[in-house]
RNA sequence: GCGCCUGUAGCUCAGUAGGAUAGAGCGCCGGAUUCCUAAUCCGGAGGUCGCAGGUUCGAAUCCUGCCAGGCGUACCA
């Protein structure tokens, strides 16, 4: 899929290592990671070593004189043009320009050397009870791209997206069509004949609390509820399983509109019925996990003490992990979906195609019985799976394991992780991540501008939480289309031009690529206040801003006739440099420079499980672009050796920066 | 109460391996388009990095305490 140098040239591995010998060699010392950073200004160089300060302590030397001392190690490296001691004891090592270009753009073989062990990335997981909204956008973006980084970095990845349909919420919007609306499941059928159905439940669903608030006995209809669609009887059952499939088959619709895809839909049912939990739950007994409470409030429930060891077992410690109803709480059927991927559980599923994308890619579902529909993504029926289809890949069996769940589950997360730990051992829970990240919320303006009411004490809130129970939040596809539409006013102002079809074309990738960036330029851990204006904004740090560059960039090839997929090195490209002043060459180096740090910064992405690093970095890139854009006319440049480098450069430019934004699932449309 | 997160320019945020003069976007002020798209670029103003100690040659970054805000601490997820 993805073709460009992944790796980071070769000439940073040398230094590295020259660096570490010399240390040996003169301090006697053994560093084994040398830390390796980037100048604060291009002009001071492209790699930077502080080794010099800390040698400074054990040696009890000057940082400058060490640096001294170690930097004929470095000039001396192949690929090297010079190297500075700077500040109180800098190693600023500047690289031979022409021949890290050739370095780079040489084909190389074996690259990445492929592991057989696979990633299994759970995410989107969103409740089949309603459309989805900007919280879930969060996380599926999120989710993907981590997806994208680990395949580009030559990871075997599978992605999960687990279907909650034995949960109370569910069971809620169940109750609703039951015992608000009155509805039997054919009357049902029809409502969803009639469309949007997840906009019905997210009305549906808004107007349950407030049905149990009139009356408290209510809440009996939801045990009662919840209970026949684990068991599948009743009138409930086989609506529930109706609402969460069609919802689920919503959800896809929404994320294939911001190119989100899945592998598998894991349904918690299944871990039901096909007695994954049954098993989990033997085990827990076996290894002592989880005990009956025999006494105090939780009495009747297994539940799994929390305390530290060596203390007196108090009650706030004990966490349930199955009701004394006899049902299971999300936290021990997740015990049971943990320990499959992991590839501990002697339990497995069965799987039928679910889903296919107008490419062909299958989305799996597992399942346990009969036969279910399978619809291509123009809605029509395909075709019908027999149960436990053969022709399904194998799933599951993870050597390490992603969960993409919000922060507020952190506490749930680390009970699942202590019953992994338990069943298993603590290395299995080590493969397992909690890749957390903090929910989208509102600002109580932006609350008021949609028409919710806002109390006196929220009004004085920074945000307020999303909430489907109220039905206060903002549905992907309501902000998708509010996307779309200025996209389109402003594509138009540009491209009068333009038939509808093309307008609506563009329009859409690049509401799509504002979508996206949007929700992964913030770190995982801030809360973003959602705010109308700020997600619409199309300029500056925003994602039609890079859509922009790479856009130009592509005009510039195009009249250029030739493109970035074949770039051939330049002969002449060091003459080239030399007949630039120095401000010039430093300028057009630092955009190939940056250009060519993709593959660093996509390993710091994984390494600090973080993708808004590849968002900046991606704007920083495109900053450095229109900059260049702006100082030199590429195509009419009379000189041509200059002209030659010149268009080196926007092709590094435009075949990274283009690589960069797919992995952030940001498309470029031709002209926009 | 306890646990986790956050506090950096007027606003929204980067600064995730302890390094050099703390950056970006928006907003504000002033400029740039006979020439590859102005969804752009250039310049300017704007900072007690919440507060106080400590570790270090060096702290926005690590440690301790405090202040402020958020989340969690369910037989919901």
């Amino acid at each position: 899929m993805y073709n460009s140098q992944m790796r980071q040239g070769e000439v940073h591995q040398r230094l590295r290592r020259a660096l570490r010998d010399s240390v040996q060699e003169n301090y006697g010392v053994a560093i084994d990671d040398i830390v390796q950073e980037r100048p604060p200004k291009s002009s001071l160089g492209d790699a930077a070593f502080p080794v010099a300060f800390d040698l400074a302590r054990i040696a009890k030397m000057a940082p400058r004189k060490i640096a001294e001392t170690l930097a004929p190690a470095l000039e001396s490296v192949q690929g090297v043009a010079r190297v500075d001691v700077a500040g109180a004891g800098y190693l600023n090592v500047f690289v031979d320009r022409a021949s890290y270009v050739e370095d780079f753009l040489a084909p190389r073989k074996n690259d990445a050397p492929k592991t057989h062990s696979k990633t299994i990335v759970e995410h989107t997981n969103i409740n089949p009870n309603k459309a989805a909204h900007i919280g879930h956008l969060r996380n599926a973006a999120l989710g993907d791209t981590f997806v994208r980084v680990l395949r580009y970095r030559g990871h075997d990845v599978e992605v999960q997206n687990y279907i909650d349909d034995t949960g109370v919420q569910v069971a809620d919007v169940v109750v609703g069509f039951l015992h608000i609306e009155k509805k039997t499941l054919d009357e049902v059928r029809a409502i969803i004949n009639e469309g949007r159905f997840d906009y019905v439940c997210w009305d549906l669903y808004a107007r349950v609390s407030g049905f149990y608030a009139e009356d408290r006995e209510r809440l009996k209809l939801r045990e009662n509820t919840l209970k026949a669609i684990e068991e599948g009887t009743g009138p409930e059952g086989p609506l529930g399983e109706l609402i969460a499939e069609t919802i689920v088959r919503y959800h896809l619709t929404t994320m294939e509109r911001i190119d989100v895809r899945y592998d598998l839909l894991p349904w918690e049912s299944d871990i039901l019925r096909l007695h994954f939990w049954e098993r989990a739950y033997e085990l827990l007994k076996e290894k002592k996990a989880i005990r009956l409470a025999t006494k105090g409030k939780n009495v009747g429930c297994w539940i799994m003490d929390l305390g530290t060891e060596g203390e007196e077992p108090s009650e706030q410690d004990e966490k349930v992990i199955v009701r004394s109803n006899g049902t299971v709480t999300y936290v021990g059927k997740d015990i049971a979906y943990q320990m499959w991927k992991l590839g501990l559980l002697d339990r497995h599923f069965q799987y039928e195609a679910f889903h296919r994308y107008p490419d062909g890619h299958t989305v799996w579902s597992t399942t346990s019985d009969g036969t279910t529909a399978s619809t291509t993504s123009d809605g029509t029926t395909a075709s019908t799976t027999p149960s436990g289809a053969s022709d399904a890949p194998s799933f599951g069996d993870g050597e390490t394991v992603f969960n993409v769940i919000d922060v507020r589950q952190a506490y749930l997360q680390d009970i699942v992780q202590r019953g992994v730990a338990l069943l298993a051992s603590e290395s299995a829970r080590d493969r397992s991540h909690h890749f957390s990240y903090e929910m989208v919320a509102l600002t109580p303006a932006t609350c008021r501008e949609l028409g919710f009411s806002v109390s006196a004490e929220e009004a004085k809130k920074p945000y307020l939480e999303v909430s489907g129970r109220r039905g206060r939040g903002v549905k992907a596809d309501d902000l998708l289309g509010a996307l779309e539409t200025k996209a389109r006013a402003e594509v138009d102002k540009r491209n009068p031009e333009m038939t509808g079809d093309e307008q609506r074309d563009i329009a859409k990738a690049i509401a799509r690529g504002s979508l996206r960036y949007f929700m992964v330029k913030y770190t995982k851990n801030r809360v973003i206040a959602f705010d109308f204006d700020e997600a619409l904004s199309f300029d500056g740090d925003s994602g039609p801003y890079l859509q922009y560059a790479a856009v130009r960039a592509a005009k510039i090839l195009q009249k250029m006739s030739t493109s970035s997929v074949d770039i051939t090195f330049p002969e002449t490209l060091a003459e080239s440099f030399e007949t630039l002043g120095d401000a010039e060459a430093d300028e057009i180096w630092s955009v190939m420079y940056e250009a060519m740090e993709l593959g660093a910064m996509t390993e710091t992405v994984l390494r600090t499980e973080e993708p808004a690093h590849l968002a900046r970095f991606a704007l920083g890139l495109a900053q450095k672009f229109n900059g260049f854009y702006h100082r030199f006319k590429i195509a009419t440049e009379p000189n041509e050796a200059k002209r030659a480098l010149l268009l080196l450069v926007v092709q590094l430019f435009h075949r990274q920066h283009k690589t960069a934004l797919e992995l952030m699932g940001i498309p470029v449309p031709d002209r926009m």
